[in-house]
RNA sequence: CGCGGGGUAGAGCAGUUUGGCAGCUCGUCUGGCUCAUAACCAGGAGGUCGCCGGUUCAAAUCCGGCCCCCGCAACCA
């Protein structure tokens, strides 16, 4: 057996304040919880980072609009959101506000790193700005040259000078990086996609905002009147959260070294670009070590339709586990599809894979092995190594559908085997047979209990509990 | 020629990288069981793998062309 490293560090993205709590998010964020749970069970010692991107101009317009003091509106949200905590039963070890002060002085200094480096120049720039939105609008955003809002006013074309990242100068660092490393971006589909984004020619972008007209970030080092875009803030929270740049004992045992990047992240797949491409050519830039592997997640469908809000379809993470409970949704989320794809839910078909697999299945076949082996005395026996080399594999690359898949076998193969071996006859007239018959199932529940346990802890435990009490339990209640 | 994803049983999907018996879950039909949460087990029905052509002993899978759906630009991961 090679030596592993022992150290295991992943992040989610860091969700934009300005709205509820996504299911898109708690989905993120329950599968790098599974894999942290299961790093961990594996031996190593693990940092799991999550936390709020706080700064930009949405937020501090959605403060105004609400009239409450901008960082009062952040705070509240940011609580919101580590309420996940409890509510998904996560075992996140950082959780990191992007204005946190130790984060703002990290953002500042990866700019002069930067910046010393020679990547980053200032530019006068021309944007479009809408009196009647009293907006900037991207081109983007246009409509045959107007705003879509206001098709009668004529747009203003305002100058405005603003710092540049040199994002064009990383085309060829890197291609070099997504060629040595020929899983960086799982699934593959999505890291052929920036693969050709990057080769098509990459563009300088602003890394910066006039302070006078959007005052919410970090300032610039060295310029008063420059506050930082809110990519280039946020994304250096998952070096930040680490400790650098002070601590970089820290820093290096987690996130690693250049010869040996050690950082997983996990994203939706709108953060493609920023995630693979622009935070790697800031790092780059920086001369810091990049991830080691970055994993996109799909988009979550509803009945077929987009998840919005005005659809009215929109379906959150409270909401699943009111009805579900917390295993339950966590269940839900992991089993929905395939890693990387757009998955479909609705209320419907996520009741009946509940009742079907927590309720009928796990649930009754609890119900049933306790109540068998009521009044047998039974050898509990330690697992050990309860995951095989081709779990391991598959929890690497997030099918965490399929390894639970392949638990849900047992369930069925002992359904099976009681329906054979009829255990209710055989107490009455084999009492040897009965209780090599009830060992087995014992022990098969004790080892699905271990197997869960990364994925459903809650449920993990209560199975172990109640075989060591033999007290009756309804894990999971039927849902109409 | 903007970029990308998809079309496989009534529904939802896997399988396509590396060609080799068309598979899973739900639903449905028939039968069985009574330990269990009206749960569980067995068997059955149901598919021209979007269409046309090519390569091959062999194509859902590889190649060429075509049709249709969806996402990316407005709340939204």
């Amino acid at each position: 057996m090679k030596k592993m490293k022992k150290e295991f560090y992943i992040t989610t993205t860091l969700p934009y304040v300005n709205a509820e709590p996504h299911i898109g998010f708690a989905s993120e964020i329950i599968l790098a919880d599974s894999r942290a749970r299961f790093e961990k069970l594996l031996g190593k010692e693990v940092i799991f980072n999550t936390g709020t991107d706080e700064h930009g101009l949405k937020i501090w317009q959605k403060a105004r609009e609400l009239g409450v003091d901008t960082q009062k509106y952040v705070d509240e949200y940011a609580a919101k959101f580590d309420d996940l905590r409890e509510m998904l039963n996560l075992s996140y070890t950082n959780f990191i506000r992007t204005t946190d002060k130790g984060h703002e002085e990290a953002a500042r200094e990866i700019w002069r790193r930067v910046d010393a480096n020679g990547y980053i120049y200032k530019k006068k720039y021309k944007i479009k700005y809408c009196v009647g939105c009293e907006m900037e609008k991207t081109d983007s955003e246009l409509a045959d040259g107007y705003c879509p809002f206001h098709p009668g006013k004529e747009l203003e074309i305002i100058e405005e000078e603003n710092y540049f990242f040199k994002f064009s100068a990383f085309q060829e660092k890197l291609l070099k990086l997504y060629k040595e490393s020929p899983d960086f971006v799982v699934p593959q589909k999505r890291f052929n996609e920036i693969k050709s984004f990057v080769e098509r020619g990459l563009e300088d972008f602003s890394i910066s905002r006039l302070k006078s007209k959007m005052s919410w970030g970090v300032p610039v080092p060295g310029d008063e009147d420059q506050v930082m875009y809110v990519w280039f803030d946020a994304l250096t929270n998952y070096i930040s959260t680490l400790g650098w740049p002070n601590n970089s004992e820290n820093f290096e045992k987690f996130w690693g070294t250049i010869d040996r990047p050690n950082a997983i992240q996990i994203a939706g797949k709108d953060n493609l670009r920023q995630q693979s491409a622009m935070w790697q050519a800031m790092l780059l830039a920086a001369e810091l070590p990049t991830s080691k592997q970055i994993f996109i997640n799909g988009f979550i469908g509803v009945d077929g339709q987009k998840m919005s809000k005005s659809l009215g379809n929109v379906i959150s993470p409270k909401e699943m586990v009111e009805k579900f409970g917390v295993d339950g949704t966590r269940y839900l989320l992991l089993i929905k599809g395939t890693f990387g794809e757009d998955n479909d839910i609705s209320w419907e078909k996520m009741t009946a894979r509940y009742n079907a697999d927590l309720a009928n299945g796990l649930g009754n076949l609890t119900s049933r092995v306790i109540k068998l082996s009521e009044n047998l005395s039974l050898k509990h026996k330690e697992n050990r190594d309860i995951f095989d080399v081709e779990s391991i594999r598959l929890v690497e690359r997030f099918d965490i559908d399929k390894v639970l898949e392949n638990i849900w076998k047992i369930v069925t193969e002992d359904n099976k085997y009681i329906e054979d071996t009829k255990p209710w006859e055989l107490s009455k007239n084999n009492e040897a047979n009965f209780k090599a018959v009830m060992q087995k199932l014992y022990d098969d529940l004790n080892l699905i209990a271990g197997k869960l346990s990364p994925f459903l802890p809650e449920t993990s435990e209560k199975i172990k509990k109640a075989l060591e009490t033999k007290e009756r339990i309804i894990l999971f209640e039927r849902i109409k």
